[in-house]
DNA sequence: GTCTATAGACCGATAGAC
DNA sequence: GTCTATCGGTCTATAGAC
C-alpha cells in the first residue's frame, strides 16, 4: 500500500503538525481571551484576528464557538493534570491541596484562567458532550477528593465539612474575584495576594 | 390658580403612582432577569415581555440596558441599606458582619442576587455615574468597613488581615458560585447551604 | 378636538456560521 | 467575504383621557 511507503507517513505527520500547531495557537488564543473578557464578550473575529487567519479556517478546527470554549477549558484541565502529577506521592494530602489551590490563583493572577458563565446552557451542553472535558475533570476531582477525605481522616481539615463542598470551595478559588478586586487595588503583589486568600481559605477570617 | 385646586394634585400623584408602580414592576423584572441569566444574555424584550408593556416604553422609563441594570443593583442595594438599619446598633460587631454575609447568601440562594459581569466597561461606567449607586455603595462600605475594623481589635476577626481583604472576601459571598454548586447537587438545603458556607468563609477549612 | 402614552413595526449594527 | 439572525434602540399610527 501507497500509504505505507516512508514517504507519505512522514509528509501527513508533517502536515499534522502544521494542524497541530496552529490549533495550540488558536486554543491559546481562545484562552487569553476567555481569561481577559469572558466568553460572551468575546468575538470569533478576534480570536481569528489574534492568530492571524481567516475566521473561516477557525471553522476547519472547530464547529462553533462554544468549541472553541471547550477546547480552551480542556487545556487548562490539561494543565491541572500535568501540576497534579508533578506533586509529591508521598506529601501530607493538605499540602498537596493547598499547592493545588495556589497554582489555580497563580493562573487566575496570570490572566490565564478561561472563564465562562455558568449559566449558559449551550456551553454548557458542549462541555458535558466533551469526553476530553469531563474525563479530565472527573481525574481531577477524584485525586482532590482522595486527597480531602484523607486530610480529613487525619484531622488536617475540618472533618465536619462534606468533601463535596471542600472540593468546590477549592474550584471556586480558581475563579474567585477577590483576587481581581486586590490586584485592582494595586496595594499588595500577586505573591501576597495569593497568600492572603490563601489564609483566609484555609485559616477562615476568623482570630484563632 | 387652578394648579392649586384640590382635584389637580391628586390626579397628579395618581399618575405619579402609577409611574412608579410600574418602575418598581420594571426593576423587579430586570433584578430577576439579571440573577437567572446575567446581563448578556438578558435581552430587552424579554423584559417588556415580563413587565406585560411595550420595549418602547421602558425607554420612557430607562434611556439603555445598562441603566436597567443599574436600577437593578440599586435596588438591591437598597434592600443591604435597610438590612443594615434593621440590625441592632449594640450588637457585637462579628454578630453584624455574619448576619448581612448570610442575607447576602439567602438572596442569591432565592435567586434574586443581580449579577453582572465584572469586565464590561459600558456597565461599569454607568454604574459609577449612577449617584445612587455609588452612594449605596459607599455607606455599604463604610457600615461594613467600620465593623471589621471593630471586630479586629476586639480580636474576633483575624487582625493580620487587611480590612479590605475582609471587606472584599464579604461582598464576594454574593457571588459565591459554592452556592448554586451544592443547590444544583440537592443533597443540601438552602440553610444547611448557608451555615456550610459561612463556616467555611470564617472558620477556614482547616481544623480548629 | 387635542394631547399623551402605548404597541408594534422597523432600522442598523454586530456577530456567529459557512 | 457573505448571509442571516438577533438585539439594542427608534419611529409612527392609534387609542383613550380630558
Amino acid at each position: 500500500m501507497k500509504t505505507l511507503s516512508p514517504t507519505i507517513p512522514v509528509k501527513l505527520s508533517f502536515k499534522a503538525q502544521m494542524l497541530q500547531a496552529r490549533e495550540a495557537a488558536i486554543v491559546q488564543a481562545v484562552n487569553r481571551l476567555l481569561a481577559e473578557k469572558g466568553f460572551d464578550a468575546m468575538t470569533v473575529d478576534e480570536v481569528a484576528a489574534e492568530v492571524g487567519i481567516a475566521k473561516a479556517s477557525l471553522y476547519k478546527h472547530f464547529p462553533s464557538k462554544e468549541d472553541l470554549a471547550c477546547a480552551a477549558m480542556v487545556r487548562v484541565m490539561r494543565r491541572a493534570q500535568d501540576f497534579l502529577q508533578s506533586l509529591p506521592v508521598d506529601a501530607a494530602p493538605l499540602d498537596n491541596i493547598k499547592a493545588v489551590a495556589r497554582w489555580t490563583m497563580e493562573v487566575q493572577l496570570a490572566g490565564e484562567m478561561p472563564s465562562l458563565p455558568s449559566q449558559n446552557s449551550s456551553l454548557r451542553a458542549t462541555l458535558m458532550k466533551s469526553r476530553d472535558y469531563m474525563d479530565g475533570l472527573i481525574e481531577i476531582s477524584d485525586a482532590l477528593g482522595g486527597w480531602i477525605e484523607a486530610a480529613q481522616a487525619q484531622g488536617a481539615l475540618n472533618p465536619g465539612l462534606p468533601a463535596i463542598a471542600v472540593l468546590y470551595t477549592l474550584y471556586a478559588r480558581a475563579c474567585d474575584p477577590v483576587l481581581e478586586f486586590l490586584k485592582t487595588g494595586g496595594q499588595h503583589t500577586d505573591a501576597q495576594i495569593v497568600e492572603l486568600v490563601m489564609t483566609t481559605c484555609f485559616e477562615g477570617l476568623n482570630s484563632r
